[in-house]
DNA sequence: CTTGACAAACCGTCCAGACGGTATCTTTAT
DNA sequence: ATAAAGATACCGTCTGGACGGTTTGTCAAG
């Protein structure tokens, strides 16, 4: 009869807590630092409680690439929604959304634990899966060279970003975000 | 007595197997399958043998890495020396470069082995400190608006590569490599 | 005969997951 | 309205295995 069992049951919250706490550490102590004893107990909850609600790691993980992507999903829908022109919508609602990352409140919890999702072959299909919906989805308005073109320039800044390996000021990263987006017109 | 004792010894060659299997075995299994074990029994040396050549594991992740830009500083000095133009002569260098990385015969082993580095802080911050270094070298030339998003599409490129995201066609390789060529020209 | 190149056994730590329990919540039957 | 009956949400402990690294021993070449 401990205490933690009388604490209030709320298991939307925890779920959620357990979710930010893992973006957390794998930001602090790179991906190695998310272990399930790491995670459970910075979230208040025990590591069976834990697997309670994600039965096994991985789950952990997914759940963290569901989130991450749902948001993304909704930042893109929105932006394409005050997008009148069709030609290059995603693409430019992409890079909306690359761009903010940086100004985030989350933004450090994205970076490193996006490094962290990269390097799982099973997430890595996932992302793939996502892609490939994506230019489906998009292929009429948003296949062309000079589109996939930004895109790709869009994922290049966000590995910069992600390892500070180039330090790119803020002029710099207005011109290139007009320049990309001139090139998802063509 | 055993019959590694007995074998002609090369130590170079055997220090080489060792790096070659340890990226082959990030590719195959991810960066969780480079473990000291896995990599000394796929290169036929006991674990001991590894750890003679490397002392702890990190050495062997920065062998791994110094082979890479090593190659990769080469294939870069090669192509700016065949560059008659100054401005942009660096980023049509790395663009070569990573362009060439889809045909090579050891390309696999590049893809997912740089992921295994990026996902080690240590590791990132010995590439932070060559693009540091490389900017500062040919600032003069290559630190345009244009060029730095042509090396950043490229790194996108590259990304997308190792992620086998999006499939490319050869194409439309080209016709991205001529635009991002012409990017740096300006 | 010394030194470099290994082998083989071993150690301490860490970690994913299993397990058996307990407390709270929800539904159902009365 | 309420009590029984499950279902859900946890807790705390244990274990088996993996993994990085150490140590000690062995062999062959110079």
């Amino acid at each position: 009869m401990s205490i933690a069992h009388q604490r209030r049951k709320q298991p939307g919250r925890v779920r959620q807590q357990l979710l930010e706490v893992a973006a957390r550490l794998s930001f602090e102590q790179g991906a190695a630092g998310v272990t399930l004893d790491a995670v459970s107990q910075a979230a208040g909850v025990s590591k069976g409680g834990l697997l309670h609600h994600f039965p096994n790691k991985m789950a952990l993980l997914d759940g963290l690439f569901d989130d991450l992507i749902g948001k993304l999903d909704q930042t893109i829908a929105e932006e394409m929604r005050n997008d009148p022109v069709a030609h290059g919508r995603f693409t430019r609602a992409y890079l909306s959304s690359v761009f903010a990352l940086q100004d985030e409140a989350d933004a450090q919890g994205w970076q490193v634990l996006t490094i962290a999702l990269l390097s799982e072959p099973h997430l890595r299909a996932r992302w793939r899966q996502w892609v490939a919906d994506r230019a489906g989805e998009h292929g009429g308005t948003d296949s062309s060279t000079g589109c996939l073109l930004a895109r790709l320039a869009a994922d290049g800044l966000w590995l910069a970003d992600l390892l500070k390996s180039h330090d790119i000021d803020q002029p710099m990263r207005h011109e290139m975000r007009a320049r990309l987006i001139s090139l998802s017109q063509q």
